[in-house]
DNA sequence: CGTCCGCCGTCATACGTATCACTAAAGTGT
DNA sequence: ACACTTTAGTGATACGTATGACGGCGGACG
């Protein structure tokens, strides 16, 4: 009977003429005053030669934990979920741990079967407060909340968006702005909030200063209609601060099909720093959002959590990019 | 002592007062003429009550297949493969598995690692050909191409970018472009050898046009100075030809900083229409490719193969989408 | 009345791993 | 020489599931 299938420890303990649980200690890492060098040698070249790798399923099933943690994000298709997909992924490689991605909604069928599926087998839980909706019901998993109210009962890891909406208010006051419109997204999560709210104390505390704001769906489309109404008030805004390059984008096209000129007429700000924000023309003045290193820190938090510490919440620094997007308004 | 840690199925059988074999057989839906509705129902209801979830770690090393696969693409933070898993874990949640993704190299560490704990625990692979370098020395699993030479072993899912070539330089053609420069990516994949061949098939295939090729990275700072280069050339091509919405609009840019006007003096074209290509000025003729398809209809594919099928190679193809960043030239 | 068959369900087992309890042999101290 | 420790390794077991082989219990049929 020809073998099949994938070689077992079984196979290596036989092939090095010691017993399975040999085998497995010595993989383990374990064999520190327990085996032979000898011995140890034996086992790692034989399980070398036949190509061994052990049964995740099997382990899993024995330690009763799965090394996997599962990562919620809104969606996948956008530039800055997966910078924090990315950096979250290193990290728990880094300590042999897999990432499984449950993109919500966009993967949301009629049930909730995708999500299901993924969640039978994870350690833990690392999720954006934009995708907070989707954890109801869970069980209670070790979890870390990504941007998100600080608050809450679970550990956060933030980016300090108030800082940097503070950065960007100083900056166009320092400009000589008055009249500041915020095109805020239209999205019930803390970090948008929090934007307007620092935002809207940033002008007021400002005499003669005023502030307008509409809301819009993070889509270029959106973001036009929006500026537009903006732009079209007798009181026009000189500056438009904009939750989201991809906003600050759309209200680029909007004052350039009303004939403005951007900065000359009206200064543009965008939020997050991602690819977009030096491809569109003016290179977008911005809050650069460290999303690669807020998924690192983010899994490094959950798996503190998973070792049985209490991680520390964390806020990282957002940084004012300045470029061409902005400057002084010819009449204030 | 109290119980603890999530139900099993034989909590559940004790529940329902029936053996833990007769509740595997209900919840897998094998109940018909084995075990009475009746006992049935009651077997689910206890399941209900308790909460219960089945240990998918014991049911793969049961069954030997973890109904999960592999996606292999070289990054997530794009949104051309973020689009392609989104597409592919939607079809793969409909049929139950999951998808964990393997993004090369970002997240190649040091070791392998984090490919090698993944790979433990799947039962196929869907690979980007543009990833195909982190594929040798696997174990031969079932394995879908996506967008990769439709000559090799692996059944290929493909889009048709040599149609898609064709029209973008037809429509050039059509507008009374002769001098044609193409910005191609600087990556070794099929589907860039491709267009390179078809564009130039097509250039040559029409009297007195002539075609410059230069190589870039898909990057908005390499593709503005790969851009300059043709631009500066004493015979300035009236057109550019992109590999990449993101390149096309670091053309855009080389242009405007050479005083140029695009599509005025120099007409420019992208490949993919992601978001970039309406939110940069002005917006993009470019060739769309439903990546989100694609991904779906690789998933497909592997999970006919997986199914002990045989699938067809798929190719997509690719439409032109006139916008504003051709016309025709000044001085032909 | 005996036998056979369909129905309903249980028993036992194996998947591959990690680990606790144990043993056999060799070394150590007095 | 004896008790004791250290070294080097093995045996047995449990994790939770799916499933093939059985078994009891009616009713039907000859």
């Amino acid at each position: 009977m020809p073998k099949t299938g994938r070689p077992t420890s079984k196979d290596v303990a036989h092939a090095a003429g010691v017993s399975q649980s040999t085998v497995s200690i010595v993989l383990a890492g374990k064999a520190a005053g327990r085996i032979s060098d000898a011995t140890a040698q034996a086992v790692r070249q034989a399980a070398d030669r036949l190509g061994y790798r052990p049964n995740l399923a099997a382990r899993s099933l024995r330690l009763g934990q799965t090394r996997t943690v599962l990562l919620v994000v809104p969606t996948l298709s956008s530039l800055f979920f997966g910078a924090i997909y990315t950096g979250a992924a290193r990290a728990a490689a880094e300590h042999g741990f897999g990432v499984v991605v449950y993109p919500w909604p966009d993967v949301s069928g009629p049930a909730r079967s995708p999500f299901a599926a993924a969640h039978e087998a994870i350690d833990g839980i690392l999720a954006s407060s934009m995708a907070v909706g989707v954890l109801d019901g869970l069980d209670p998993l070790p979890r870390v909340m990504l941007d998100s109210d600080p608050r809450g009962e679970a550990p956060t890891v933030n980016f300090d968006v108030a800082e940097g909406m503070r950065a960007v208010a100083a900056h166009l006051a320092a400009l000589g702005h008055r009249r500041i419109g915020h095109l805020a997204a239209a999205v019930d999560a803390w970090t948008f909030r929090e934007r307007a709210g620092v935002l809207s104390a940033a002008v007021r505390g400002r005499p003669g200063a005023g502030l307008v704001r509409e809301f819009t769906e993070i889509e270029i489309g959106a973001a036009r209609e929006a500026a537009g109404r903006l732009l079209d008030r007798p009181d026009r805004p000189t500056a438009l601060v904009c939750d989201d390059d991809l906003v600050a984008a759309g209200a680029c096209k909007a004052a350039r099909a009303l004939g403005l000129d951007v900065p000359g007429d009206v200064s543009v700000t965008g939020f997050d720093d991602m690819l977009l924000a030096k491809a569109v023309e003016p290179e977008l003045t911005t809050v650069r959002l460290p999303a690669e290193e807020l998924g690192a820190r983010g899994m490094a938090a959950l798996l503190e959590l998973l070792d049985g510490r209490r991680p520390a919440s964390v806020s990282l620094p957002g940084e004012l990019v300045v470029r061409a997007s902005t400057a002084a308004p010819r009449r204030p």
